[in-house]
DNA sequence: ATTTAGCACTCAACTATAGCGAGTGCTAGT
DNA sequence: ACTAGCACTCGCTATAGTTGAGTGCTAAAT
C-alpha cells in the first residue's frame, strides 16, 4: 500500500501528533525526520498520503492529522501487542490484591484508567455462563430471606427475597440442599432450563415445596442475570483534550459515561472476540464519542465471562495502551482460572 | 437581626439568585417586590445588608449575590425541613426497590442525584457497629475459602481467604457453627474483642482449631471493617454552572469527586450528628469546592450506620433539596430497621 | 426623616478589526 | 526528483471601541 518512504513519513506524522496533540506541519517533519528531505518534499508526500485517506487537514492552513482510517492502518502496521514495559507489569500486578471480588474489579478498573490516562471500565455481562458453586439462605426476619449465591469464579451474589408466608428454617435448608446437590457446577443457563423442565419429576423428594423452589429459583437466577457488576473510573481524564473543549459537549460526554449505555452497545458488537477490539471515532457509533477510541478485550478464556477496556482520546498512545489492555485481560483470565479451582499454571 | 423589610428584600434577592443564577440588581428587585419601593430605596437596603455581611458584589457594576453567611442565614430563617412535595415522595419511594443491597444503595444514590440535580453520595462508614446475623464458609478450591458474612441490616460481605493447608469441609462447618452460635447479634466491635480475649477458654470445644478460628476471624472482620460500600453519582450535573466554567477547575473538581477523599474529611466532622448538616462554600474545607455546598445526613437511628448526601452548586435550591435529603435518610432508616427484623412501623 | 429621581461613574461582555504566524499549494529552477 | 520561493489561507491574539446593567451619591420631594 505504501512505499518505504511514505511509511516512515506517515509513522512520523502519527507519532508526533499523538505526542504533541497538535496538527503536524511539513517543516517540523522535515527537521525531525532522518530522511533529510526538505519541507516541500514532505508536503508532496503528505499530499499523497492525504489522497490515500490516511491523513487530513482540519483547515487549509493547518498541519496534518491522522484520519480514522489512518489510525487503523497505524495500529495494524506498527503496534506490537505483546510488548509491555516491565515496570508497567509490576504496576498492574500491584493493583491485583484480591481480598474481595468487588474490590478486585474496582482496583483493576482504577489501574487501567490510571496507567492509560483514560476512562477504564470492566464488567461481566454473560453471567449465565458462570457455574453455581454454592447456594445458601439466611433468614433475616419472618418474611425476608437473603439468598447467597457463589459462582465458580468466586463472585458472591446476594438477593433479598420477600415471602408471603413465614418460611421455617428447616424448609430453607431442604431447598438449599436440593439446589446444591442438583445444580452444583452447572451453569446458570442450564439451571434455569432444568428448573423449568425437571422440577416436577422430583415431587417425592421435595413434596409440597416444588412451587416454593421454583419461585425462589426464578427470582434468584433472574436477579443475578441482571446484576452486572460494572465499574468505570477515570472520567476526569477525558478533560485533558485541547480540542472539543466546549463545555456542552463535555457535559454530554460525562452523562454518556455515567449512563454506560454506549458500552453495552459496543460490547454486543464484539461478543466472543478473543483479541483486543479497537473502535476508532465514528466506529463507536455514538456522535458524542466521535473524537474518542474504545479498546476492549474479554477475559477468561474457557468461557467468556467479562470485558474490560478503556475509552480515551482518539490520539491516545496506542503503542503502550493496547499492550496494557491485552496483558491485563490475560492476567485476570489466569487469576480467575486459579480461583475457580482448575489450577493451570502460575 | 433584620427588620421586616430587610428580611423580605433579603429573601427576594436570594430567591431570585437561586432561580436565575445571576447577580440580582436593585431595579429588578424593585419591580418584582410587592413592597413597591423604588430601586434607589432597594439600593439603600442592599447596602445595609451588605454591611451585615449577608450579600456581596462580584464587582462594582454587578448586582448582589448572597455570601456564605447569607446562605446560612437564609437556610435557618426560611427553610422548612419537613415540607416535601408529595410527588417527590412517590419518586423517592419508586427508587427503593430492594432486591439486592448493592443495587439498593446505588439506586438511592441515583435517586438523590437526579432529584436534586447534584452529585449524590451514600455510604456506611461505621460498619463495626453492625451486628452479625450469619456467617458461612464456601470452599472454592483446596486452599481458597470464601467467607460470607450477613449483618443485621441485610448487607452481605464476602472475603476471600487463602489458607496454607488444605482445610476440610467439616472443619469449616465447625468453625462457622462456633462463630454463629457465639457471636450472633453481637456487633463487630464486641466480636473482635471477645475473639481476642475469650477464645482461649473455649479450648475443649474447638480443640486444635483455636488458632485457625482466630486467624480466620481476624482477617474477616478486619477486611469487612475496611470495606466501605460507597456510591457516588451525577457528576455531570456539576457542569451546569455558568460561573467557574474554566476547564482546569472542572478537571480538578471531577478528580476530587472521583477520589472521594473530601467526603471522608467532611463526614468525620459530622459523626453522630442526627440532623441534616450543611457545609457552604469554604466550610467544606477544600479550595476546589469553594463554590459548592455539601449537605449530609446519617441514616439508621438506633446506631449510626451510614451517611447520604449531595454536593451541588452553592446556589442550589435549598428549600427543596434539604427536605429531600432529610426525607430520604428517614425512609432508609425505617427500611433498614424493618430488614433488621425489629419491625417498628410501616 | 424617608423616599425618590437623576446623574456620573464603573466594569464585564461583546464586537470589530488588524496583524501575526504556521502552514499549505503551486511553480520554476536546480 | 528535489528544493527554493512566494502568494495565499485562516485560526489565533491583541487592541480598541461600544453597550448596558448596575452602583453610589446627592439633592429634591413627600
Amino acid at each position: 500500500m505504501l512505499n518505504d518512504r511514505e511509511r516512515i513519513i506517515f509513522k512520523t506524522i502519527v507519532d508526533i501528533y499523538m505526542e504533541k496533540k497538535e496538527p503536524v506541519g511539513s517543516r517540523y517533519v522535515s527537521k525531525i525526520s532522518p530522511l533529510g528531505l526538505s519541507s516541500a518534499s514532505i508536503r508532496n508526500i503528505m499530499s499523497d498520503l492525504e489522497e490515500l485517506g490516511l491523513i487530513t487537514h482540519p483547515h487549509t492552513s493547518a498541519g496534518r492529522i491522522p484520519t480514522d482510517k489512518g489510525y487503523k492502518y497505524y495500529i495494524e502496521e506498527f503496534i506490537d501487542i505483546n510488548t509491555v514495559d516491565s515496570t508497567l507489569i509490576e504496576k498492574i500486578k500491584s493493583y491485583m490484591n484480591p481480598v474481595n471480588f468487588d474490590q478486585f474489579f474496582s482496583n483493576i478498573c482504577s489501574a487501567i484508567s490510571e496507567l492509560t490516562n483514560s476512562v477504564g471500565f470492566i464488567f461481566e455481562p454473560k453471567i449465565s455462563l458462570m457455574e453455581l458453586k454454592h447456594i445458601e439462605f439466611v433468614k433475616l426476619s419472618d418474611n425476608r430471606v437473603i439468598a447467597i449465591v457463589v459462582t465458580n469464579t468466586g463472585i458472591v451474589h446476594n438477593i433479598l427475597l420477600n415471602t408471603k408466608e413465614n418460611i421455617k428454617d428447616n424448609e430453607l435448608v431442604k431447598v438449599s440442599n436440593y439446589l446444591n446437590s442438583h445444580f452444583k457446577n452447572k451453569n446458570f443457563y442450564e439451571i434455569k432450563n432444568e428448573i423449568e423442565n425437571q422440577l416436577l419429576k422430583e415431587k417425592e423428594y421435595l413434596d409440597k415445596f416444588v412451587d416454593k423452589v421454583k419461585n425462589f429459583s426464578d427470582k434468584i437466577f433472574t436477579a443475578i442475570d441482571m446484576q452486572n457488576p460494572f465499574f468505570i473510573s477515570g472520567a476526569s481524564n477525558l478533560i485533558n483534550l485541547n480540542y472539543s473543549s466546549d463545555i456542552d459537549n463535555l457535559k454530554n460526554l460525562l452523562k454518556s459515561i455515567e449512563e454506560k449505555s454506549f458500552i453495552y452497545d459496543i460490547l454486543n458488537k464484539c461478543l466472543y472476540e478473543k483479541e483486543v477490539k479497537i473502535f476508532i471515532g465514528s466506529e463507536i457509533g455514538n456522535d458524542i464519542l466521535k473524537d474518542y477510541s474504545l479498546l476492549t478485550k474479554s477475559y477468561n478464556n474457557s468461557k467468556i465471562v467479562g470485558y474490560l477496556g478503556v475509552l480515551g482520546p482518539k490520539n491516545m498512545q496506542y503503542a503502550s495502551i493496547i499492550p496494557i489492555i491485552n496483558y491485563t485481560a490475560e492476567l485476570i483470565t489466569r487469576l480467575l482460572n486459579n480461583y475457580g479451582g482448575h489450577n493451570d499454571r502460575q
